[in-house]
DNA sequence: AAGCGTTATATTTGTAAAGGTATAACGATT
DNA sequence: AATCGTTATACCTTTACAAATATAACGCTT
């Protein structure tokens, strides 16, 4: 077999894209690093785009993905909340199972 | 349930693109038409970009996807080989396949 | 040999998306 | 009240991609 299949799967709300591959990245990030600057960084992703992905995830989930506070002793922060956990968890298994699926039915024909 | 799961998919040669959605419409669009310049017309698509897209098709392809005539009384032509018209085949199935498993995925999750 | 519609390709132009820079606000800490 | 790291947002620049334009070659047909 020369050929693979490839995808990319988002999930949308009213026609806007809501999750994708890299919203689920920085998701995760902000998860672990308790910061958007940070996630930011630790992508290699400017504040600008990462808060720009953010607030379009915030503002077409049925309910927050985050939770934000500026100042304070550490800056502030933002973190993940739990719907934003599993919105995150449930991306990232159906994505698996798409790709486990798709070369199951490209190995069925005979290309 | 408010949310929707989309996908898309491509099939990879080498890591280059060799087939996505664009691109089998246009073959589809040149095995109907016979031309790719009428092919492209019908999907609004400009001569050049219609043209490069199916260089990229034939050039990764195991086998010729088309077959191209220069000159002659109607000018010359393009047609889709049955090796192309069996790669649109396949990819159109796997494609609609994978957009009912999505379907099915998504909605076993409570988002 | 002149004309036609097509394939094939280079060059330029226009436009939308991405990126960089700058700045303000915030609140605990010192 | 000054400092610090963060969120939040505006503005300008750059760049990549799409589109438009131009031109050549080809081979039936007339």
């Amino acid at each position: 077999m020369k050929y693979k299949i490839k995808s990319r799967i988002w999930i949308e709300a009213d026609g806007n894209i809501l999750l994708g591959e890299g919203r689920v990245s920085l998701l995760k990030a902000i998860d672990e690093t308790g910061s958007l600057s940070k996630a930011a960084k630790s992508l290699g992703m400017s504040y600008k785009k990462a808060w720009s992905l953010i607030d379009a995830v915030n503002s077409r989930a049925e309910k927050p993905v985050i939770t934000t506070s500026i100042g304070g002793k550490s800056g502030g922060g933002t973190e993940l909340t739990s719907y934003g956990k599993s919105l995150v968890i449930a991306f990232e298994t159906i994505n698996e199972n798409c790709w486990k699926f798709l070369d199951k039915e490209i190995s069925k024909t005979d290309l």
